[in-house]
DNA sequence: CGATAAATTGACATCACTCAACACCGGTGG
DNA sequence: CCACCGGTGTTGAGTGATGTCAATTTATCG
């Protein structure tokens, strides 16, 4: 019975990049793993632009990235656009949202999107039932604040250069970790205007830093793929960290 | 055995403001409070301008701050400060830091303050028996992270006098929850370089701003008590939503 | 009452936005 | 095969908002 996926009625886990950054940080049984496939739902394919989550309105379900790209993000009164995050493979899309009455932002897919679904409600019912996912999940959450945090020192305090190099880094970093970028490049699938809203600038302003990068020769890139020349000098400009996380406690003896 | 006090040989829960924050969204029965009390520390105090948590250090507490103020903070190597966010009574420190190897940042009071602490390992103990805490925690890390997720939109798209008004509506809205502001109106206790630091303005710019919201009438203040004078105005100023919290599910028998 | 922190004011420079126009590319339909 | 088109990237000129860098007043606290 040691074959290859965890099959059951649900889904395969194996390679699903969720499953990736789970295992990074939180030991889960054959077992636990078993009941979480059997939970979620099948592939579930969104085209490139439409939604999974409108803002306004109640959503009360996670799903979990296989593949392909989206942004949170926020249009204001005045048309401007937030984007408050990217959402890449191995991301939860739902995690704020699904805990509100009425999800404050709206979920995108820019490219065409893979995901697998679960209720909310059943999600917490294995978490009863298996408290290792209660505590994966709170994991997935400190992530989730700990990167908007590091978004909110970005917008405050640093240049658009600063800020631009720190999201590429940012980005390159997390699609490492699901073995989606190579050690100093990566496909961008992010375009110019999605950048500019991500990182509170204007598109041609954008624009312009994009160049100064170049020119300084901190990055190459042609046709969206990014390429680091001078990995230290970016990070240094970017005062860029890599964050690790800490593994989460083993289950005990009960003292 | 309805008394007062979850005392045990822990520490009273009732009137804690991490208690009142928790039971809004979480049934806990009154053996779940005698074990969570059991195991936090009794009141600690802190004194003002000293540091709880330092950036590039490792830290692995929980603490549940009972009364007063501090703020999450950056220092970036130019010398400027960004502050992550605001830290009221009710909230929890510790929250992304514990999770990570070293902390990505520092926390300091900006008043006396007094916590109650655990460390993160026998709170996690905890969740293994008692899942509910886990799910407790999870829907506190998500409400962190829908906090980062506004001040990005804050920072990002919002001009500096939005900013403001949403950051005073924010602050309001908190200290309710814990029954620490009137109706319209509340003590602010942050000082114009704190309020400048988590806004991403210089302290001029943000004293302007002051000035224009008292000038607009939308406030009044006087020795840092604000008074808001028109809340509605504000609030569509602001673009303002308040965000409702879901209940977390209860136990049900397993499906 | 002196000392230190906080709030306020003003002059000035500059960064980044606005609002264009334009180039480029791939696809699509005539 | 070519014309058109939407999406994307690039460039330029002009301007206003916001930071910098003081100086000064006002509060706060021994």
């Amino acid at each position: 019975m040691k074959n290859t996926g965890n099959t059951t009625f649900g889904i395969k886990l194996d390679r699903h990049p969720v499953a990736t950054r789970l295992l990074q940080h939180i030991e889960l049984s054959a077992a636990d793993l078993k009941s979480f496939a059997a939970m979620i739902d099948g592939d579930l394919p969104i085209r490139r632009r439409h939604d999974l989550i409108v803002d306004g309105l109640e959503y009360r379900n996670l799903c979990f990235v296989k593949d392909g790209y989206a942004v949170r993000y926020k249009l204001l009164r005045n048309g401007k656009r937030q984007i408050v995050s990217v959402v890449l493979p191995g991301d939860v899309v739902g995690m704020p949202s699904s805990f509100y009455e009425r999800s404050a932002y709206s979920v995108t897919a820019v490219t065409d999107l893979t995901i697998n679904m679960c209720s909310l409600e059943s999600y917490v019912r294995l978490c009863y039932k298996r408290p290792q996912f209660a505590l994966a999940l709170c994991w997935l959450a400190v992530q989730e604040a700990a990167n908007n945090a590091e978004q909110v020192i970005n917008l405050g305090r640093r240049t658009p250069v600063e800020r631009l190099s720190h999201f590429l880094l940012d980005v390159h970093a997390r699609l490492r970790v699901v073995g989606r970028a190579e050690k100093n490049g990566f496909a961008l699938p992010f375009s110019q205007e999605i950048m500019a809203d991500v990182l509170g600038l204007s598109v041609p302003h954008l624009n312009r830093m994009m160049q100064q990068l170049r020119s300084d020769k901190l990055i190459a890139d042609k046709d969206r793929q990014v390429t680091f020349t001078d990995l230290d000098a970016l990070k240094t400009l970017a005062h860029y960290q890599p964050q690790e996380l800490t593994p989460v406690p083993g289950a005990m003896a009960p003292a």
